[in-house]
DNA sequence: AATAAATTTGTAATGAATACAATATTATAA
DNA sequence: TTATAATATTGTATTCATTACAAATTTATT
C-alpha cells in the first residue's frame, strides 16, 4: 500500500479505497501521462476484479478534487497526470511519448475582457532519443 | 462560387470540387473553429447530397495540404480552422466559444535535444461577453 | 446485527471518427 | 465523341473511447 498516494487523497478529502490508492500511486510513480486504458491495463494485474468504468469514475473524482489534470495533446485519448508545478508538454512526432518541459516564460497578449483560468502550452516535434535514431 | 476559396485550393495544388470549395469557403467566412459535424450541417443545405464522410475526407486532404489545422482544445471533438498567422486560442468556460488571441511572446525553455515543429497555446477562462452577463 | 450510504462492477448505449466498397464525376486516350 | 482510366463522393458498416445506468459489493452508521 502506497503511503504517499494515501496522503494525497487525504489532503484532498477524498475517501481512500484500494482502487483510488492504486490509481494515484500509479500516476505518482509513472509520469507518462497515461490514458484511462493504460491505467486500467497496468492495474488489472494487481486488482483482477477491476472495472474500466471504475478508472473513469476515479479519474473524474480526482479531477474534480483537484488531484489530477487531463491533457488534450492527443486527439485519440484523453491523458492524465497528477497536478504538480506548472509545466508545458512536448509530444514526440516519432515515438508519441509526452514529456514534461519547463513552462515558457510568457507575456500573454490578452485583449481586454478575457480572464484566464488556465493556460496550457503544447509542443510537438522530435524528442532527444528519436533525434539520434534514424527515422525508419 | 467563392473565388477566394478556389484560389486557396489552387495555391496548394488541391484540385477544386464543389464540396472542397464549399468547405474552404465556410472556413474562410466562419472563423469559429467548427467541428466536422458543424461544417456538415452548415453545408448540407446547399449541397443536399453531401456526405459526412466527404467532410472528413476533405478536412484530412486540406490538413495534409497545409490549408487547415486542427485544434484539440475540446476533448469531445476535433475542431478546424484555416491556417493563418500564428495565434493562440481561448475557450470560454461558459459559452464554449473559441476565440483567436494574439500569440504570447514566449521564451521557450526547452531542454537540450528537443526540436520543436509546432507550438500551441490554449487558454481557458471567461470571455468578455460572459464576464458581463451574470452566470446563471 | 440491521440499515443506510458509498463505491465498484458489468453491460448497454452513445457518438465521433474510420474503413470500405459502390457510385458518380472528371480527366485522358483512342 | 466515345471508351477507359483516374479521382472524388457517397452510404453503410465498423471501431473504439467514453458515458449511462442499474445491480452487486463494500463500508459506515445506528
Ligand atoms: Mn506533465
Ligand atoms: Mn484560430
Ligand atoms: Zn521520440
Ligand atoms: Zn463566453
Amino acid at each position: 500500500m502506497d503511503k504517499t498516494a494515501l496522503q494525497i487523497l487525504e489532503q484532498h478529502s477524498i475517501r481512500p479505497s484500494v482502487q483510488r490508492i492504486e490509481v494515484v500511486s500509479y500516476l505518482y510513480h509513472n509520469r507518462i501521462h497515461p490514458t484511462a486504458d493504460e491505467i486500467f491495463n497496468a492495474l488489472n494485474g494487481t486488482i483482477p476484479t477491476l472495472s474500466k468504468t471504475t478508472i473513469y469514475n476515479i479519474l473524474k473524482l480526482l479531477e474534480d478534487g483537484g488531484v489530477v489534470k487531463h491533457i488534450n495533446i492527443d486527439e485519440k485519448n484523453v491523458r492524465y497526470e497528477l497536478i504538480i508545478g506548472e509545466h508545458a508538454h512536448f509530444r514526440c512526432d516519432n515515438c508519441s511519448r509526452i514529456f514534461d518541459i519547463p513552462a515558457p516564460t510568457s507575456k500573454h497578449n490578452l485583449p481586454e475582457g478575457f480572464t484566464i483560468r488556465e493556460s496550457d502550452t503544447y509542443y510537438q516535434g522530435i524528442c532527444p532519443e528519436c533525434s539520434k535514431k534514424p527515422i525508419v
